[in-house]
RNA sequence: GGGCCUGUAGCGCAGUUGGGAGCGCGCUUCAAUCGCACUGAAGAGGUAGUGGGUUCGAAUCCCGCCAGGUCCA
């Protein structure tokens, strides 16, 4: 056990044993201080600051979580988008949790695999490039932070396919800096050091740095053969810090283009450079995850030793709390698909991890107050969601101890038969059903089995679940036209832009200000080609220089419209849909109603201004929803998805219960109360960090530029609303009139859903409702407010008239019963006969009755129902041992009638066609009796 | 987006080749007790998620939709 000097680093050192707290460690090395000494470093250097963005990447809908540092400046990387600063660092909130950059199955098996981490990084954007870049990251870790020289190795790319230059010019760089040798300067091909975004687009050479952790750092020591290296199998090397330069475009598998303006995208994982610095061997050991390791073990009272056994659990349940926490407080919840199933699984885990620690009660939200203590000053986000972080992990654990308890009992009546059967292993494809079925991870089956003394066949469980993926298929979730076509629309982008016919920022959308505008027809397009003219009937694609179309966004859906000519001869298109296929293009989708319209034309773009208009009443009751949410539930009522669409909208917020009626009364009151003191709607362009900090609610999965568009409502001490908001509002809120509830129910655990109506929608609703009334009162004979009352009077009334008519018709019939007398064959009492009003119930209560009073009997009884015949046919027991059939005898009888029949053989019944002929059937019963005697 | 499972009384559930809608808990009333618990007796409560189809007849078989569970992407 080896303690560092304070300050002095000691690289290189095995570490690993001696657990560290923010109390043992020098100030400037806390993980804080880590952090703040880099972002300090590069805003010392010119570096805008910035804050992470949401774990939950907005606008990019091929990501799951952000899962880099670049996702939320990857818009300037491709030129679509642009930023007030040329030099920008932060560290960001990263998830590694599917594909093949982390499997969630192997996270807590070794000393540093993570689902969530930070990732530091700082960006130029055309502004300084490698012969900064190399020396500021050499600098800040040889200088800032005191790492040897002569432990570090720099890597460079070399194309080993000889098609893009050596970079030799960053080599060069590095060979330069102080206390680095050439000989630790190597060169790696396009797998290590060529970072592509996509199979085009912008791209470069990459430099990285590692970090020599010494020979005993190397988990390969004894294998035959194996030699440490940079790049190499063994963890003696590790990679800290990755530069890559972006100067090429890649138009082809072939063709690269030297960039105008070179970028520079950095990223060093914070948890990898914090180990390093505080010497703790392994991330788990650093003062960010320690705190959650002691909450573990005071929580289940372990020894220091039984810690160390349960180093997996632990592991497991410190990353997967923290990463839980994370999540939720971006607003991702537990639930069945997408990033909310991810959240799921990680807290489901957790959860199995924690038995295996000894835990039997919920106990993450205990782990993840650790971990919010932990990252609060840092990541306020957290402590403002505290309690719906808490409540959601015991919630979630909860439901899976409820889905483990009915997955095992399902498992215990297998294991039952298979003993039963002398079976000593389960089949996979029993185990993968428990599984995909009701969610029984295999090694709790696998667990419960070997109790049993069986075995699981875990072969054939792998191959089932590889079976099941197959069966399910790759879903196509994405629109068609944006995933098709999008470099089709950046050459459309960029040609209109190089010809002048579009500025910089591209198509010019105002969707604000009004509802028309006048502009040339820019270009046309149908079937996805470039056509310079349409006609009658043609579905086109049109783009214009300036629209006040709206593109759906923030859950509003797009204006519908029309496009016509101007000046003669005369065209006109039906706008269905709008989008926005690449940044700064927006495509009008249509149907040209009449014309020939050409491109060039003068064109008026008008929006429907009736549904647009209703469109902004459900915008802004979206609002006052949201609000009013928030004053009746609480803070953890936070939106989850919204359709804001002319007829109705919908809103899906986190809350975990269902919404009780009088509390739906109180939010409908709450917002329509809100209209009828018709505020004014204050609509501002402010900073986002100002706007923020004032309080504005701001969603997921949206992205906010520096400068954002606040929606107010109602001012000064009577602030209703406050959100960021890039829609469309009522200027005050008494237009949009009344506000409907229309119905409330559960979309995902924990995620609960309004639908609602304004305006016109909820004016015809009210119509309809009162219509009905109206015409229930009429038909009623009575007021409309005595309805309710005289509704549930008739339905008393209802079913006391029909229990008398039963028993009336019970009585009667059993009256017409008594009258019959049965004939005797051969010591068998047979009796056939029609009863008249009797239902199936009263056949057979009449056939008991006739078996009790003779012991050896054979009854045949129908009647009448509805129009169609009805036959009971009824044995006493001891001719039903002989062999006799019930249902033999009633098919026989029913066939006459043109029916079929069956049953049990002591009683059966069948129906028919033919009502008239029933007595000829009934004739039958004595002929068959006697050929069964016979 | 797709695969699988489930939907029967207030709650938990049973129901086999398609032919009497049931069990436990809870509820109501009565009895017993000074009262409560317990006990005994009687009783109420179900559009069988929903809409179609097959059939003489569907809780049961088939299809669509809705809701919940679960896995995969």
């Amino acid at each position: 056990m080896r303690r560092p000097a304070s300050g002095l680093i000691m690289p290189g050192q095995p570490g690993g044993s001696m657990p560290r707290t923010s109390s043992t460690l020098a100030p400037e090395l806390t993980g804080h201080a880590i952090r703040k000494a880099y972002l300090d470093f590069f805003a010392a250097r010119g570096h805008t600051i910035v804050p992470s963005m949401s774990l939950v990447p907005g606008g990019d809908q091929t990501l799951l979580f952000t899962n880099s540092g670049m996702v939320q400046f990857k818009d300037v990387f491709l030129g679509i988008g642009s930023r007030p600063y040329t030099r920008v660092a932060d560290s960001q909130k990263c998830m590694r949790v599917a594909g093949k950059h982390n499997d969630l199955d192997d996270v807590g098996r070794d000393d540093s695999h993570h689902t969530f981490f930070e990732m530091l990084g700082n960006w130029s954007f055309g502004d300084y490039y490698k012969q900064d870049a190399i020396p500021w990251a050499w600098e800040l870790l040889t200088r800032v932070w005191g790492l040897p020289a002569d432990r570090l190795w720099a890597t460079c790319f070399q194309d080993e396919q000889g098609l893009v230059p050596r970079d030799d010019e960053a080599a060069d760089i590095w060979r330069q800096q102080p206390g680095m040798s050439p000989e630790r300067v190597l060169y790696f091909g396009r797998k290590d050091n060529f970072w592509e975004m996509a199979e085009t687009g912008p791209c470069g050479p990459d430099s990285e740095i590692h970090m020599d952790l010494g020979p005993q750092a190397c988990n390969k020591a004894g294998v035959p053969g194996h030699t440490c290296s940079v790049n190499g199998d063994c963890t003696r090397f590790l990679e800290l810090w990755n530069l890559v330069f972006i100067q090429y475009n890649r138009s082809s598998p072939t063709q690269l283009e030297p960039l105008p303006a070179k970028h520079v995208d950095t990223g060093m994982g914070f948890e990898r450079i914090v180990s390093v610095l505080q010497k703790a061997g392994s991330t788990y050991r650093t003062d960010l995850i320690q705190p959650m390791f002691a909450r573990i073990q005071t929580m289940a009272g372990h020894s220091e030793s039984q810690r160390e056994e349960l180093l997996t659990p632990y592991r497991v349940i410190s990353d997967h709390a923290r990463a839980a926490s994370f999540l939720i407080a971006d607003g991702v919840v537990p639930g069945n698909t997408g990033r909310n199933y991810i959240c799921r699984m990680i807290i489901r885990r957790a959860s199995r991890f924690g038995s295996k620690a000894g835990f039997t009660q919920p106990f993450l939200a205990g782990v993840a107050e650790a971990a919010i203590d932990t990252y609060a000053e840092v990541y306020p986000e957290l402590a403002r969601h505290r309690s719906a972080i808490l409540s959601t992990l015991t919630d979630e654990e909860r439901r899976f101890q409820r889905t483990v308890d009915t997955g095992v009992s399902h498992l215990t009546d297998e294991l039952d038969q298979l003993k039963a059967r002398g079976e000593t292993a389960l089949p996979g494809p029993s185990s993968a059903a428990l599984y995909t079925t009701y969610g029984l991870p295999l090694e709790i089956t696998r667990d419960i089995a070997r109790e049993q003394g069986l075995e699981v066949d875990e072969a054939g469980f792998h191959a089932a679940m590889d079976e099941h993926r197959q069966a399910s298929g790759a879903g196509q979730a994405l629109g068609e036209l944006v995933e098709a076509g999008v470099e089709v629309y950046q050459a459309l982008l960029a040609e209109l832009q190089q010809s002048g016919a579009l500025g910089a920022v591209g198509v010019r959308q105002d969707p604000y200000s009004g509802l028309e505008a006048e502009s040339p027809l820019l270009a046309l397009l149908a079937e996805g080609q470039r056509v310079s003219a349409a006609g009658p009937g043609d579905v086109v694609q049109v783009i214009l220089p300036e629209t006040p179309f709206y593109v759906e966004s923030g859950g509003q859906v797009a204006d519908m419209g029309t496009i016509v000519s101007v000046r003669e001869p005369r065209w006109e298109i039906a706008v269905e849909d709008v989008r926005r296929p690449v940044g700064g293009l927006v495509v009008h989708l249509g149907r040209v109603l009449e014309g020939n319209p050409r491109q060039g034309d003068a064109a008026l773009a008008a929006v429907d201004a009736g549904r647009r208009w209703d469109i902004m009443r459900n915008h802004t009751a979206t609002h006052l929803l949201h609000a009013a949410l928030h004053r009746v539930l609480g803070d953890h009522a936070r939106q989850a998805g919204s359709l804001v669409a002319p007829d109705r909208l919908r809103f899906d917020f986190t809350h975990a219960q269902a919404v009780t009626a009088a509390q739906l009364t109180q939010v409908e009151s709450i917002v329509n109360d809100a209209i009828l003191d018709n505020y004014r709607l204050e609509i501002v362009e402010r900073a986002r960090e100002q706007a923020i900090a004032e309080g504005a609610m701001a969603l997921f999965g949206e992205t906010y530029g520096e400068r954002v568009r606040t929606i107010t409502i109602g001012g000064g001490d009577r602030r209703v609303s406050y959100e960021l908001c890039g829609g469309t509002h009522v200027p005050e809120t008494g237009v949009i009139g009344l506000f409907l509830i229309t119905g409330e129910g559960s979309v995902a655990a924990g995620i609960r859903r309004i639908e609602a109506v304004t305006g016109r929608g909820a004016l015809q609703r009210v119509r309809d409702r009162l219509g009905h009334l109206e015409q229930a009162a009429a038909a009623l004979g009575s007021a409309p407010e005595a309805v309710p009352e005289r509704v549930a009077a008739l339905l008393t009334e209802k079913d006391r008239l029909l229990k008398e008519a039963a028993a009336a018709r019970q009585q009667s019939a059993g009256a017409a019963f008594e009258a019959l007398t049965p004939i005797t064959v051969n010591e068998v009492a047979v009796l056939a006969s029609v009863v008249p009003d009797a239902d199936a119930d009263t056949l057979r209560a009449l056939a008991d009755r006739f078996r009790e009073s003779h012991p050896t009997a054979v009854i045949v009884l129908a009647s009448v129902s509805d129009g169609k015949p009805l036959i009971v046919a009824a044995l006493s027991p001891d001719l039903a041992q002989r062999g006799w059939n019930a249902g033999d005898l009633v098919k026989d009888v029913a066939k006459i009638v043109g029916g079929g029949g069956g049953g049990k053989p002591t009683l059966a019944q069948a129906g028919g066609k033919d009502a008239a002929l029933l007595p000829q059937a009934l004739a039958r019963v004595v002929p068959w009796v006697k050929a069964k005697l016979g």
